[in-house]
DNA sequence: TTAAACCGTGCAACGGAAGTGCATTTATCG
DNA sequence: CGATAAATGCACTTCCGTTGCACGGTTTAA
């Protein structure tokens, strides 16, 4: 608990009650999550903080979010040491078409793609779907 | 024009002078086109006729989805001899971060991804951001 | 040919999610 | 302690996707 607080320090932000609880959270979910998730977890907390908490997380590089093709944004958060806004240091996700969860696969990066003339990637984006480790049986 | 009611009546699509004028503007557009947009290019038109036959087109093969991280759905020609829904044939995708427009870059595949144990996939959807050929003026 | 079935289209409305403005509380600092 | 800024909560809006229903034209079967 005392760690997470110094987590949010590190990343200069406030150690708020709200905001340790949502980083917990997430700590404990092992797949990304959506706005909805945390409001339905934390029936007292009001969406437009969750919403707002994850705004300045993002911005703070604690979590990143995650498009999985469902058109719902998610969110993970950010391995120690992870660097999102570099190209080289980004990871995949895989959404189960089963069970309709989206997990990070950290160890995966994105291959390098050669892009035509006059294209400049900065960022990218690659989300493989199907089915996960649980739902196939293994 | 006629070549347009040969097309979609291979598909088994009836040829209504609707659908000729969407798949018209469709191919025409060279970028990802979203619902809106074909909305506002046919003011005529009602909204759910326009996503009812970008539904029909997709289930027949006429067009693909292109989730581009938007949160909005985007829509564009299948090339002659797409198959989207073989992993192989996916291409990738292209944001511009600067004019906001998608395109398909159906000549470059998406690289084959080793998954980790357990992992089944299916689908898969690479979009990288970034600066445009238009954009970066070459 | 006429009736029935089907399909395409249009209108209205709903629901979910993202986002904003403003008031209120809480924390920080002098 | 008081002033200031940050965080939270409430209400509301907007946008997009989606669905139900009704009308009209086209196709199909008797």
């Amino acid at each position: 608990m005392k760690e997470i607080e110094k987590t949010l320090e590190n990343k200069s932000v406030r150690p708020t009650a709200m905001r340790i609880l949502i980083y917990k959270y997430m700590a404990e979910k092992e797949i990304a999550v959506a706005l909805t998730d945390i409001e339905n977890a934390f029936a007292k907390a009001d969406r437009t903080t969750l919403y707002r908490t994850l705004k300045t997380f993002e911005e703070k590089g604690i979590v990143h979010q995650i498009d999985d093709g469902t058109n719902i944004s998610k969110y993970a958060l950010c391995e120690p040491g992870c660097n999102c806004e570099i190209e080289q240091d980004l990871h995949l996700h895989f959404h189960c078409n089963n069970c309709d969860e989206t997990v990070c696969l950290t160890e995966h990066k994105i291959p390098q793609v050669n892009l035509p003339d006059g294209y400049v990637a900065e960022d990218a984006n690659l989300v493989i779907k199907g089915i996960c480790e649980k739902c196939s049986g293994r």
